[in-house]
DNA sequence: TAGGCCATCTGGTCCT
DNA sequence: AGGACCAGATGGCCTA
């Protein structure tokens, strides 16, 4: 394993502590330059071991950072179960859950306050809960919902970000498509995050 | 073999 | 001063 390799290589490539050079001998001049040398030494094996410090601190930071990160990936739905996203596609697919979960919400509250529903024709259009632009957060649903039909469902790549925006914070890519009502699209919408089953376009 | 993903190291910067 | 955070560099592993 690469960690386990580094990890090694780390604790061993530490260098010996540059001891006191064999041809010293006594005398003031001498003294003073072999005081300099074990200064020089001194802080050679303080920089070292801040070093090290600073590396191991960094690594445990970075292996909090990745469980954190697992712990995200154990939320979000994945088709087939164990699939494991990229880091990059776990937060940007996250991103999408997200804004698809409180979409979910804000329609299921729209009917319960016996808002006119929309209509089941467009529910159940292909893509209508694959935002191929933006679901940015806060932004109206209308917007999206306009462009529903040019979309076609599952058929995005989220391991392949096309443009710089994509790192940015500009609208995201389209993880996955839904096909059909917003229930359907929690219980299996997302699994098209990174393997769109074929048969999902409607 | 090229390209993607990842872990680690490293030096710089900011904060406490 | 020391720790946290960050971004660039490097090298290994894997897959198409």
């Amino acid at each position: 394993m690469t960690k386990k390799r580094a990890l090694v290589s780390s604790q061993t490539r530490a260098e010996p502590s540059p001891g006191p050079s064999p041809e010293e001998e006594p005398g003031r001049k001498r003294r003073r330059g072999r005081c300099r040398a074990r200064n020089e030494a001194a802080l050679h094996t303080l920089r070292k071991s801040r070093r090290v410090k600073a590396n191991d601190r960094e690594r445990n930071r970075m292996h909090n950072l990745n469980a954190a990160l697992d712990e995200l990936r154990g939320v979000l739905p994945t088709f087939p179960e164990d699939t494991k996203l990229t880091k990059i596609e776990t937060l940007r697919f996250a991103y999408n859950y997200i804004w698809a979960l409180s979409e979910t919400l804000r329609l299921a509250d729209q009917r319960l306050h016996k808002a006119p529903p929309p209509p089941r024709d467009l529910l159940l259009r292909p893509g209508y809960l694959s935002p191929a632009a933006p679901p940015s957060p806060g932004s109206d649903a209308g917007s999206w919902l306009s462009t529903a039909s040019s979309l076609s469902a599952c058929t995005s790549n989220p391991s392949s970000p096309a443009t710089s925006e994509d790192y940015g914070y500009g609208p995201p890519e389209p993880l996955f498509a839904c096909h059909g009502l917003p229930g359907e699209l929690l219980r299996s919408g997302p699994c098209c995050a990174r393997y769109p089953p074929a048969d999902a376009a409607v």
